[in-house]
DNA sequence: CCGCGATCTGAAAACGATTACATGGATACT
DNA sequence: AGTATCCATGTAATCGTTTTCAGATCGCGG
């Protein structure tokens, strides 16, 4: 197999027809004679031509290609949301880059070089970490329009999002333990920069105050979404006098890890302390006690990000700039939290 | 910004040289006098200029990039190999695209023009469920000696991957449980056709004939490395009338199903049965109780196949096609395995 | 039988880099 | 001094498409 693949040139000889009369056979079928047509698809079995990508990114001025910007590519949260991605872009014959942030050079031009030097027509980031200079630098490089955020998104700037309804999803963790009884709730937070940090926060308050629920500084905890930051806030709670009979992780691995802790500790869940999360990651169900959490739809999440990418790819730019799409999420009432015990109250 | 990128002849312009002397300041910056390139670096800086990836792309026929084919982007096990792989390509500069087997289309040609259409200069697959026909396209594609397996690989065909040491791996598992006291010890395999399945079960069995432990066909129950197929094989276990005293599992996430499982029927882990899983999952130390398992190093493991890639791309194909590289690993003990009690001999 | 749209097709100019080869100047050697 | 050598640079062909523009063909009415 040392033979050269097929060009262009070589399908338009064997059907006898003009390379232009190629092209347009593969982009524009309905422009030419059912004759010419035939004679050319023949003509690309005969010979196995597949276009060259490079040569035709090079005359379109486009890469067909988008890259995926993760966070941290090793935390299993983040390929759900991937994989609904990669699901749709592939579907529509668009390649899918990805990079991690964590390893990216500090120097900021690195990301946007890869519009810069054609690699890549858009950007869908999962990082909402990205600093307001990253940012300009995009802008700088007039491809601020071309990207979309996922998941998180960044405070203040006006770029669209496919967004978890984080708000109500904390205002139903909060009800569903008011419903079971509890009123003295505490919060185990994801890390204090982060945008899904603040807006459950906000949830959280909202339906508290909403409830009439006590509220004590102590009972927000400070966590970084990470299971260590659940044992952590174990010790914290079981060191508390007035200690909390319910809490909220703002992740369902914040609360493997606090359910851990506190286990360890000698309390049990949810006897002792019912204890809900967020995200309903596939072991959720699984942990025992199983987790009670509230459910983002990842999958969709990535899907509606790459329409919306998609949308942009042919518009060649996006058309609201400022859309925002919200993913609606749902209590899933499992194991790890349980009716408030009369004694405790 | 409505203004053009700059490109190789605009450098050349100002900074009063020939685009050959540009492009050669670039790749080859030891071959020109100091004064040029200054010159050239100088003007490169004034305009902003990046290289073109298409253009350059066409001209030297090569992508600088690599796909790497995932069985199932939504299974956390990939990301961290994922992660390995990425760190790599990336310090290199080269481009990492992935695709999801599972949602690619039956038609195998699909991967092959990865290869044809110049988007990609090779592969790096995790999925070990390629088929002989698969391969046979990419062997008439001309491009068998740019692929290399990473964590799975395929059965009978030459090609290079770099693994974990499974067989090792199931060995030490069972002499963890034999040196605890178990004798009667069942395993929870992979799916059937899946090679880790098959190395890790010859471990486990060439150790069990060692040390001479019995063996009962009933004691080796089939799963898929699913949380389900953990829960399934509890019930199977639960059930039996010489019950295993200790169960080594195929992997971690199978564990925790069975673990799961089994403290929903009643039994205590590990009062009274052992598990040990495979894999070391991050959530393994942190599960109730800690999981002993036997760690892979999935980062180190996507890191030396992006390495053995990167030689092939140096090369233009592998060096030694059939290279295999195993990556050690290692047990670790925690609380899921204890001794065999006295009673239960 | 001619002219006029309407269609289909072809010729050739991009797209932006890399590199084989040519050139010219400086240096070294006899 | 003359020539061989070497090095830095420039010239121009090339990679494989897409697409504009113009030419060819066809049908059809006058």
């Amino acid at each position: 197999m040392s033979q050269k693949a097929a060009r262009i040139q070589d399908v338009a000889r064997i059907a006898g027809v003009s390379t232009a009369t190629v092209s347009r056979a593969l982009s524009h079928p309905d422009k030419l004679t059912e004759a010419t047509r035939d004679a050319v698809f023949q003509a690309i079995e005969e010979t196995g031509y597949r276009v060259n990508r490079a040569a035709r990114n090079l005359r379109k001025q486009r890469a067909n290609a988008v890259l995926v910007l993760v966070p941290n590519l090793g935390n299993p949260f983040f390929s759900q949301i991937l994989a609904g991605i990669s699901e749709r872009l592939s579907e529509q014959d668009v390649s899918v880059l990805i990079t991690d942030s964590t390893h990216l050079p500090s120097d900021d031009k690195a990301l946007a070089d890869y519009f810069l030097d054609g690699r890549i027509d858009g950007m869908i980031s999962l990082d909402g970490g990205l600093t307001r200079q990253d940012l300009n630098s995009f802008a700088g490089a007039g491809v601020a329009r071309s990207i979309v955020f996922a998941c998180e998104w960044v405070l203040g700037a006006d770029m669209p999002s496919v967004r978890s309804d984080n708000f109500k999803g904390a205002q139903l963790a909060i009800r569903h333990l008011h419903d079971l009884g509890h009123r003295k709730i505490a919060h185990v937070t994801g890390p204090v920069d982060n945008v899904l940090t603040h807006a459950r926060r906000e949830g959280m308050m909202a339906e508290r105050q909403r409830l009439g629920l006590p509220a004590r500084p102590e009972w927000i905890i400070r966590g970084d979404f990470s299971l260590n930051s659940g044992q952590e806030a174990a010790r914290r709670i079981f060191a508390m006098e007035d200690r909390p009979t319910a809490v909220f992780c703002a992740s369902d691995e914040v609360a493997f890890g606090l359910i851990a802790g506190l286990t360890s500790l000698g309390l049990r869940v949810p006897r002792d302390i019912s204890v809900i999360g967020f995200d309903d990651i596939e072991l959720a169900q699984h942990f025992i006690p199983a987790l009670s959490t509230i459910r983002q739809d990842r999958p969709a999440l990535g899907r509606r990000a790459a329409d919306m990418m998609l949308d942009c790819l042919k518009n060649g730019g996006l058309t609201d700039p400022a859309q925002i799409e919200t993913i609606d999420v749902s209590l899933i009432p499992r194991a790890s939290t349980a009716a408030l015990r009369q004694d405790r109250a």
